[in-house]
DNA sequence: TGTGAAGCGGAAATTCCGGTTCCGCTTGTG
DNA sequence: CACAAGCGGAACCGGAATTTCCGCTTCACA
């Protein structure tokens, strides 16, 4: 592969994780390519079709998060700092593709598991963040997980943002304002 | 107007405005005929077209919603108890699609003003609530109100879901779980 | 530096999908 | 009964997004 098309595959790349973040899953080939600096012809080079695209960077959105979950799972003392690190993380990274992707129906083959694998690393945070004293115990694990899911799976969250900030102090059993 | 066609129009809105508060602002005429249980040609027989019908319904949604609040703020002592009464009564109306409608460029002449009204009317309770100590002040009443219509302003939204719930503490200096 | 394969841009073709129209049939009403 | 009003839903239409295609450009190697 030459060494500009793989200079521009990366850039596709790049470029769309931003616009998908920002904007979430409906940003359109077009959009990408204009934002990259490239014509849409290029993305097909690159990618077969659209939803090619959209899983590879859906599935390295997912593996980051799970990295970041598992490192953090295992360094840190408090599960409910661990999640804080989770949604940190997912708050700059394009989880409302990933979220849409792993909706309709048939995936990537590889997007289940990690889809599956993630959810259940979180749950399980969730339940030891209980555990802990450290968020309240009148949810389960799961809702705790959804709610965590509508701070980060939004185009344009971030960490520190008001929704967030209240949907962190709401599952919090402490007084202190998380985020700001 | 015959007797079945006004009983068939009333239909139609009722249904529109479940399946709307339901599943947003997307759903089609197609599929808001069949779960009225009519033809398509029966809604263009009642509405212009698509944005009428979609228009009646907001204006609607946000006239009851306003009523509310202007009821209760007259009503309550308190005006944390006022924004509650408002968000209980908001999560079982098509909020977003009203939200979605008032976003867009030009709307129903009606709508603007609606909003408007109605905005301000919710600022004024936020801002009353934080002067009674019932909700945190590090953030504005705007914000205020952004976060309840986050709670709102939500396909299938419901009172005591887990994420208004959440919102609802988050928001609130009193440990005291509201909806559940 | 010349050559050709690889890569690129973007206009045009295609696909998709929802809104809207239309007309033959049905139903309510005087 | 007559006939206007109402209805259903297939067909049509248009816009928007995806995908193709081909002439032009750029890279990389001799």
């Amino acid at each position: 592969m030459r060494a500009d098309a793989r200079r521009n595959r990366a850039l596709i790349v790049d470029t769309a994780v931003d616009l998908l973040t920002a904007r979430g899953p409906e940003a359109s080939m077009e959009e990408i390519a204009q934002a990259a600096g490239v014509g849409v012809g290029t993305l097909y080079r690159h990618f077969p079709d659209r939803r090619a695209l959209l899983e590879e960077i859906a599935a390295g959105a997912l593996r980051t998060l799970l990295e970041t979950a598992r490192d953090h799972a295992a360094r840190s003392v408090s599960r409910w700092d661990a999640l804080l690190a989770c949604v940190r993380c997912g708050a700059g990274l394009p989880l409302a593709l990933a979220k849409s992707l792993s909706d309709g129906a048939e995936a990537h083959p590889e997007l289940g598991p990690l889809v599956r694998d993630l959810d259940a690393m979180l749950e399980d945070l969730a339940a030891g963040a209980q555990r802990e004293g450290a968020v309240r115990d009148d949810i389960t694990p799961r809702e705790v997980v959804g709610l965590l899911s509508v701070a980060m799976c939004r185009p344009g969250a971030r960490a520190d943002d008001a929704l967030t900030t209240v949907i962190l102090d709401g599952l919090s059993t402490r007084a202190a304002s998380f985020g700001r």
